[in-house]
DNA sequence: GCCAACGTTGGC
DNA sequence: GCCAACGTTGGC
């Protein structure tokens, strides 16, 4: 099993919209290796950090659990969408999406201040200098770290 | 609102 | 295939 870190915007979407859904689509990625996470590396079953990026402050804010995977996101084919590009297409489409559902909203949330303040968690991805990914690989042992923290 | 750090695009 | 120009992310 396998543990991810998926940032969005709480703006547009949140722990909180999660909790309600129980269960959504992570469309609107268009970058490649966040997409070949979803689409190549998750499985059902893996777990995930919900992050809240964009926030005052951003943190770490819940768990989710992959529910499906190899869905093809249909915001690619509407014009109308933020998310529409023209070079996906029904027969060939590009961004292939997985479908996360709600486990848990942290009763305290874990901001990035504190991350970065936690010695075992110096080599998380997320806090390497210039990263941008909007997914990011996390391992068993800081997922742990995390969760635990954020539990209580 | 600024800007560093990327990623993408497209001319050549 | 190079790389300049441009766009985006996301913390601050």
């Amino acid at each position: 099993m396998k543990y991810w870190l998926m940032k969005s915007e709480p703006n547009s979407y949140s722990i909180d919209d999660l909790q309600r859904e129980g269960a959504t689509g992570w469309d609107g990625v268009r970058n490649y290796q966040a997409r070949n996470f979803m689409r190549d590396d998750m499985k059902v079953g893996d777990m995930v950090l919900f992050y809240h990026s964009n926030a005052k402050p951003p943190c770490v804010a819940g768990m989710g659990r992959i529910s499906e995977t190899g869905i093809v996101d249909p915001t690619a084919f509407d014009p109308n969408s933020d998310y529409y590009d023209p070079k996906s297409t029904k027969d060939n489409p590009r961004w292939i999406m997985v479908e996360v559902e709600f486990v848990e909203k942290f009763p305290t949330y874990i901001s990035l201040e504190e991350l970065k303040s936690i010695k075992s968690l110096s080599d998380m991805q997320l806090l390497q200098k210039g990263n941008r990914l909007s997914i990011l690989p996390v391992t068993k042992k800081q997922f742990e770290t995390i969760s635990n923290r954020a539990s209580r």
